[in-house]
DNA sequence: TTTGACTCCCAAAACGTTTTGGGTCATTTT
DNA sequence: AAAATGACCCAAAACGTTTTGGGAGTCAAA
């Protein structure tokens, strides 16, 4: 119960017979003051619960203090089963040194960019979080124009590097194409997201490149908005294709679930192959279970924030680059249902370790 | 494009040859400086790419123009489905009034009251929102207390009124149970959460007040972490129980996930009915799928926004206190499978708007 | 001419910190 | 005895804004 509603330095200073300078200095942990004063001080400050007031010492010191995470809202948003959990964490850690970590969703009809400049040049905030990265992004760019740290979850094309946490997508993709390849597929279709966003780049240029060297048709190929909608409509369209595929590879659970209950729908549906990638919890549960990819490494969260702190301490972006490697998380819908699981190639591959959407049995 | 990286009030007073009153005025629409005048300095301001500094502002105006959000991190934490859009519509509401929403998760070790202390005394915020609140939450006195406006997501037994926004856990679960006893089943369980969480002792005392006024006996209860391993365990122990239960209310869908887990581990299990509550996504992929309860209204966090600009405006609490009516989702889990589901006491309740997830076909 | 009203502008005082550049003693060194 | 060193302390300036309390003109009414 401190009492009074506000502690001053000035309040202090003047209950102890201090200069608000000493006070000051003495909290501060400088050395010209002497121990016996410092003592006297911090018991003051402490017994009035005072708190440094935030907007003064972030004007003196011209400093935010605040880190700002850009909240996509369109369909297709950040997946939710991460997310929220990696949010936590980031904040946790940015906390561990005097950061913030405000949210700004970008309104509606409001461009990225646009809100962007306003943190930014109203001094709103001292470094940014980037996700759902488009391949050339235009905040990207601005920030680095104007010397702002900042970390993307997702690489971009940027010439000049910067620092990211991504999963290795491309890599993925590929290892999941040559696996289906290895199981006897030939008809290897993918349905992608936009195009524009560097995820879905990468996803595709391992479907793609993994197809040209297995010397197999790239054309089984559909584009499509990230959601459930936009991959069951694509399923379809591939159904109705005159050579449909007998495999089919997701950028995202999401519009893998949407696919799944295309291939539900059609009678030659049943029998193709298919995986999708982020580990949505859902996708335990669907029929088939969904084989799936993720991003490996639990702590997204702490290396998006780690990354950060150094981008703010000025060191290099290279630095901090992290490429996570992306595991499988096998479940039944990538195998043929018509031979045993074990004959499959994928069932060659390492088990990743259990999720936390485990079975507690 | 706007040349100098920093734009004050100074440096536009200077090149317009005005004073910094003036400026600050005109661009503030006050009516005593001159239309004229005012344009000119509103041309400057934005080919400058003016912004007030925020600490300067929030200084002078002892005004923060952020809330913060505190996050709990615990098992069994506030779950992601709603959870991410709620809080970027609540950001989203929060920044057209020009505030922001801040992140603040409470560190391990650290009590939710301290943090509450920390974000209040240094000014960091000017408002409050609480989710998961606790029957005697220590955290609303406190903010009571310091008359910090605040609102909550969830009731609380304070004495004295504030905004919240809730669902009515109580009736739907006593609804729930009368449906369950017009269907047959006398022995019927609640898996609760811990009494000291407001909505668990809500949903507990509906449940309650429901079995007294049948005439049936309360102790079928099993009270356990709100968690999937919580709901497991106690639906374990309710069927080892020598007088087991015909059906069964959870508190929560993950602890529903859970006890569902458990039922089919057992023989006797497979013909337990069971309710859940929250609609998680994976509700409607388990086996069988969960009949669940949900908030209707799909603006909490528009609500929530709007609550606390209200306390902030000093409204009445009473003012903003919203009870949400709560749906029933329908799925299998609910009804004796050796019956026809048309048989059901709840098919006569009328059937929810088509949840997000509905089957796109 | 004085008075008042009206229009447009401004100097200066906050807001609460941090930091610069000393200042005052006492103690030691020349 | 004078000068230098060290240990403590402080006044005042800045950070950039908003707001208070006028001040200078102009014009119309007394």
């Amino acid at each position: 119960m401190g009492g009074t509603i506000l502690a001053n330095l000035k309040t202090l200073a003047q209950t102890l017979g201090l200069s608000i300078t000493t006070v000051s200095r003495a909290l501060d942990g400088y050395s010209d003051v002497s121990e016996k004063t410092r003592q006297r001080v911090r018991a003051a400050a402490d017994a009035a619960g005072y708190r440094p007031n935030a907007a003064a010492r972030r004007l003196r010191r011209q400093r935010a203090e605040v880190v700002a995470l850009m909240l996509p809202t369109d369909p297709g948003h950040f997946g939710p089963p991460v997310f929220l959990a990696m949010l936590g964490a980031c904040a946790e850690r940015l906390a561990a040194d005097g950061l913030s970590l405000m949210i700004a969703p970008v309104a509606r009809g409001q461009s990225e960019l646009d809100l962007c400049r306003r943190l930014v040049d109203g001094g709103r905030v001292e470094a940014l979080i980037l996700v759902r990265t488009k391949r050339d992004d235009e905040r990207v760019a601005f920030l680095q124009d104007r010397g702002i740290p900042f970390v993307t979850h997702g690489r971009t094309r940027s010439p000049t590097p910067h620092a990211f946490v991504d999963g290795d997508g491309r890599e993925a993709f590929a290892r999941a194409t040559s696996l289906f390849a290895a199981d006897g597929h030939s008809g290897i279709a993918l349905i992608s997201a936009p195009g524009e966003y560097n995820f879905a780049h990468e996803r595709r240029c391992g479907w793609q490149e993994a197809m040209s060297a297995l010397h197999l048709p790239t054309d089984l190929l559909e584009e499509t908005s990230p959601t459930e909608q936009g991959g069951f409509d694509a399923a379809l369209r591939l159904l109705a294709r005159p050579q449909a595929p007998t495999a089919i590879l997701c950028a995202t659970d999401e519009m893998a679930v949407g696919a799944l209950r295309a291939l539900r729908c059609q009678p030659a549906g049943r029998d193709i192959c298919l995986i999708g990638h982020d580990d949505l919890p859902t996708g335990a549960f669907t029929d088939p279970p969904l084989t799936t990819m993720r991003m490996a490494g639990d702590a997204v969260g702490d290396i998006l924030a780690a990354s950060l702190l150094g981008a703010l301490a000025g060191e290099p972006a290279e630095k901090h680059q992290t490429m996570l490697p992306v595991e499988f998380v096998l479940r039944e819908s990538h195998w043929r249902r018509n031979e045993p699981a074990s004959a499959s190639a994928f069932a060659g591959i390492s088990e990743p370790r259990p999720s936390t959407e485990e079975d507690p049995r």
